[in-house]
DNA sequence: GCCCCACCTACCCGATCGGGCAGGTGGCTT
DNA sequence: AAGCCACCTGCCCGATCGGGTAGGTGGGGC
């Protein structure tokens, strides 16, 4: 439609695309699905948040999909290198593109600047759909995502809590391994009263009521 | 080597390959991975157990490629299929490969009949490998899979204990939604006392002492 | 300077937990 | 018939939990 693509050499309507996933497998099965399509090309990948910071700079990509789970059993660091990417590269499309759907994690996502949210064993029309749609600048949810986006927004836990603190985190990981609120003050050094203060804050934030819940939900979440 | 190799047709030494994930992403990077080397082939993909069973009769594949992680969050899905497939097919050799790296669920595999166990954040060429070393009627497990067997096996929590029964798989899923006993009384029509019996046999299964270190444990080994 | 917030601490109290004890039933295998 | 096992139940008791009250400190932003 327009050539006022950055990218030099790019042909008219072509999208150019990063993959950001910590599994080589995963990273060509994307390739292969993605270059059959005449108007997308890979032009990037990376495995970790250093390496894409990196590499996007030179390969001046219009969409990046990005797997949230880069780390083992952890959300976050996905999640900061979507807001960073966003904020530091506003014209580029972030589509998220990960296993696990949790409503909370949609919304969060969101927060983080991504424009779109695709499940992982989407079938490939739909993911191809959601690129072109990105990459157009529009917003680009499956069908299941989007519904748990709704259910997401319809019970607001997450706006006014959420969002654990450095403290918070350390105690809930020994919750987690079944540590007595005295035993995590003896670990952290501080008093048994002040470890039930943190976990009380915990279980509000994460808006449980039980240890082993607050458990179920974090892990979930990718806290732990 | 040998031109025993049942299947017909098959070039001496190939390797037929059966791909099972529920991620068609997943399986199109393999493919495109696996048959970028002359002697395997991927004969056949299935992303469902129902699926692996109908399409390996005409498939007759050498290897099965598989995936533990099947449904969302619980890996006996993967390991029934395992056992049930290296049971009623004893030549195949079953190569487990997943996200997630945990001591018991190495050990657990082994015991479902699995060949190798490779995570999927392997290079190309240590699949390839293991690949290799199965077809070859050897076992195979990546350096990662191998040291977390041996730790599995220095702590025989397994052996003994282990495997819930679906009454307390049942109560498990309620101990992680935060319930107490006596609510999972009500809800499973059964005394607070019988519930409290159930969680107690949970625990000492788990090797654990909290109800929130058995939800932690619990989800690590996709139980719930 | 003041306010906010993360972090820390103490005391109280009823509910719950975890681990013992004791026992009974039905189904399946030997 | 005997044994095993999943499942069920009751009672006891000390430890722990969850929620509430009340406070104190130090750092950062307006």
């Amino acid at each position: 439609m327009s050539t006022l693509t950055p990218a030099a050499g790019s042909e008219v309507g072509t999208v150019r695309i990063m993959l950001v996933d910590d599994h080589a497998i995963v990273r060509q099965g994307l390739r292969s699905i993605l270059e059959r399509e005449r108007d997308l090309v890979v032009v990037a990948e990376a495995s970790t948040p250093d390496e894409a910071f990196t590499v996007i700079g030179r390969s001046a990509p219009h969409i990046v999909l990005l797997d949230l789970k880069l780390s083992t059993a952890s959300d976050t660091e996905g999640l900061d290198l979507c807001a960073e990417l966003t904020s530091r590269h506003p014209e580029i499309g972030v589509l998220v593109l990960t296993t696990f759907l949790d409503e909370q994690l949609v919304l969060t996502a969101i927060r983080a600047g991504a424009r779109g949210y695709v499940l992982k064993d989407v079938d490939t029309s739909g993911l191809v759909r959601a690129i072109r749609d990105v990459s157009r600048g529009e917003s680009a949810f499956d069908a299941r995502s989007a519904a748990a986006m709704v259910r997401g927004l319809h019970t607001p836990d997450t706006a006014e809590s959420q969002q654990l603190t450095a403290r918070e985190r350390e105690v809930l990981r020994l919750l987690a391994r079944g540590l007595s609120n005295r035993d995590i003050g003896e670990k952290l050094y501080i008093s048994e009263t002040t470890a039930k203060f943190h976990v009380g804050n915990i279980l509000r934030k994460l808006g449980v009521s039980r240890r082993a819940e607050a458990v179920y939900e974090a892990t979930k979440l990718g806290l732990i």
